[in-house]
DNA sequence: TGTACATCAGTGAACGCGCGTTCACTGATGTAC
DNA sequence: TGTACATCAGTGAACGCGCGTTCACTGATGTAC
């Protein structure tokens, strides 16, 4: 046990946070118990005190960590996005590699979004909302959305958000070592993607680029 | 308290069931106690093996109720779909007030989609599934998707399925009687799949319709 | 460098509580004759 | 219609268990002189 006395605080405490993640692969975070963390840190009940008030800050701290994974991840996708040549592809890759590395994070973030703890689904929705107002800054330097409104902005971006959650739902539900079943889902994802993206030039007939007609589908 | 004996019991069982969704407003399943609900519906405990081998078995029930429930709203969204004019604004407000209508069955599949009990994950999981390859089939009726492989009709069904699901996430996480709020989310919901129906001709290049050009905004 | 004191991460006993489940039971309802 | 017996929804006491939280503590690390 070496460092110093601060050190070693830290360290335990990110030992709370990996047990916590770790405890959380088959239980929401309502049925996670102080004991049971505790227990695999290798420290008494009470020793947990010493770093957490309570439970639901440790899940606040769940949350912060976990979205700072996302962010991550969502700067690694923009910079595919903005290289020439099949950028949704390679997004949806990106996002699919990122899921995979911090598989904890993700779904702790997918089932907190509504899971049991009232704290925890006000957080992640306002990181999510949050995140959907930069995407839909971030939209609007491309072709055609130039012109956007932003309201229409952030609709387009709240439905890329939704089908990139899906994804990461899709991927961390199926059983580790598929890669079969993952390349359909990621197939899958694209085209999604890509369908919705197909819509853009048409929306409202604002571009003046051939004129299709409305279709009749509605 | 009348009825024969077969009728007061399935009494208690409806109001077991009750009770459970009730309870079930900000707590997740997996925190929910055999108890509480005991407690709620005014018998002892033990009674409630009278009705439910144990807990798994009422969610299990809560699943089966919950879906009943969303298939009612789809049958009437289908119809809403098929007579002519502004079919998908109908379709939203269809399920926007079925929403509203039975907060707790939809609140339940939301939450204990990607909630804390692996079994009733599984469940809905399942049920969802259904659901989106039902839409697929109806799907392929319309016009310029009689065409579409299957792959393609269920890739689209999936995003349709997940632009509603995430409607009714948005309708009940809002505090009840914001008309203005609603109204907001209806449309958002409205133009989302507006855009993803606008994409539809120009899928693949599939149907000769004047040949608009494809997006560069990939 | 050495000593005296302060800090504080982790300890361990103890508490009261709500939980799921067991068991033998009660007494109203249902059925066979 | 009346009687004797069976069924079974709901009762109530009891159990052992894991929980969150309190408290006074220990002893290694850190700091002031």
């Amino acid at each position: 046990m070496d460092g110093s006395r601060a050190e070693r605080k830290e360290r335990t405490r990110q030992a709370i946070l990996r047990a916590a993640l770790r405890r959380l692969e088959d239980r929401g975070f309502a049925a996670l118990s102080l004991r049971s963390v505790a227990r695999d840190v290798g420290i008494v009940p009470t020793a947990f005190y010493r770093h957490f008030p309570d439970m639901d800050e440790l899940g606040m701290a769940l949350v912060t960590e976990s979205f700072a994974s996302l962010r991550v991840m969502i700067r690694a996708a923009r910079q595919e996005s903005m290289a020439p040549g099949d950028a949704i592809g390679r997004s949806v890759r990106v996002v699919v590699r990122h899921v995979h590395e911090h598989r904890e994070h993700f779904r702790f973030i997918a089932r907190e979004r509504f899971g049991g703890v009232a704290a925890l689904r006000r957080a992640i929705g306002w990181e999510l909302r949050l995140i959907v107002s930069e995407l839909a800054t971030d939209l609007g330097r491309f072709p055609y959305l130039e012109r956007w409104s932003a309201d229409d902005l952030r609709m387009l971006a709240e439905l890329m958000v939704n089908a990139m959650i899906s994804i990461t739902d899709a991927v961390h539900s199926l059983p580790p070592g598929q890669p079969e079943a993952e390349a359909e889902i990621i197939g899958t994802a694209e085209k999604q993607l890509r369908l919705i993206v197909l819509g853009v030039p048409h929306w409202r007939g604002a571009p003046r680029d051939g004129g299709a007609p409305r279709p009749a589908a509605d």
